[in-house]
DNA sequence: TCCTCCCTGTTC
DNA sequence: GAACAGGGAGGA
């Protein structure tokens, strides 16, 4: 569940919980979570977290090593790449505080008490890696731009670029992270919504009028929902517990069979790339 | 380009 | 006790 927004916040709410702290000591608790890189966790120890930052729905934790550790490596810097995929979370817990059922990873912080990673559908995963890696990494190196990085000139502009020749719905387009990095289920949704195109159009025959309304109403419920710290339908929680607040505001996600808020027509419901999909049939052309 | 699978707690 | 939630890998 936690889409860019949502990942934005955690950022947001684990820095200051994080920064500049010591690893004692890092732990997988689950044989899959460590996607890559197992044999550098030991190599935390003794690092320092340097910076948390955000790449599409990855959070990423950035760590200089001890120095016996960074010579030991040829590097600076070791990068944790985390992808929470539908429920992964965050939670600073007091010193001794005992792994619950679904924590994945600990990270314990000298004097800051221990940093859970926990993930009940342990679709989650953690990569360890060189920064050579990370660029390495093909995920990585294929992610497309971030939304929020660009005018809305230049988004609408890129879609024009990428959507012509798909035959696919614009909705699995805008799905694909190579299209454009981090916007998931909700806020394609409610970003079709906004733009008034119907999910299941294909991509490329959505007049460039429209992208350019796609691309304003993306960013507007991308930084929306960032205010309200995300949305919260289930899962998702911030690092310090909390739930967004922006699941109130969906006009289309989540309200199959009730009625569209700007023409009152039923919602309708369907499948696309394997995705539910809510839309308007009368507002969505 | 589309479908299936992975995984587990919640809802029907 | 089945359906459902869904990102992304992998295969058809």
């Amino acid at each position: 569940m936690p889409e860019l927004p949502e990942v934005e916040t955690i950022v947001r709410t684990l820095a200051p919980q994080v920064l500049e702290r010591r690893i004692a000591d890092a732990a997988a608790l689950h044989p899959r979570v460590l996607q890559a890189g197992a044999d550098l966790l030991p190599r935390l120890r003794g690092g320092r977290v340097l910076r948390l930052s955000r790449r599409g729905k990855l959070l990423l934790m950035h760590v200089r090593p001890g120095p016996v550790q960074a010579a030991a490596l040829g590097a600076s810097e070791l990068i944790l790449a985390f992808h929470l995929k539908m429920t992964g979370r965050f939670f600073v817990h007091p010193e001794g505080t005992a792994p619950l059922k679904h924590t994945r990873l600990v990270i314990d912080l000298e004097g800051a008490g221990r940093l859970f990673f926990d993930d009940m559908r342990t679709f989650g995963y953690c990569r360890i890696m060189l920064p050579h890696e990370l660029a390495q990494w093909p995920f990585w190196a294929a992610l497309g731009p971030e939304p929020l990085d660009m005018p809305a000139k230049a988004l609408a502009a890129h879609f024009a670029r990428v959507f012509a020749g798909r035959r696919a719905a614009i909705k699995a387009v805008l799905l694909n992270q190579e299209v454009v990095a981090g916007v998931g289920n909700i806020y394609a949704d409610e970003a079709l919504f906004q733009a008034g195109i119907n999910p299941a159009r294909r991509a490329a025959d959505v007049p460039r009028q429209r992208l350019s309304a796609l691309a304003t109403a993306l960013q507007a419920i991308l930084r929306r929902a960032i205010e309200e710290c995300g949305s919260s339908i289930r899962d998702y929680r911030d690092a310090l517990g909390n739930a967004g607040a922006f699941q109130n505001a969906f006009a289309v996600y989540g309200r199959k069979g009730e009625l569209c808020l700007s023409c009152g027509a039923p919602l309708e419901f369907c499948r696309i790339a394997g995705r539910a999909t809510v839309f308007c049939p009368r507002c969505q052309a």
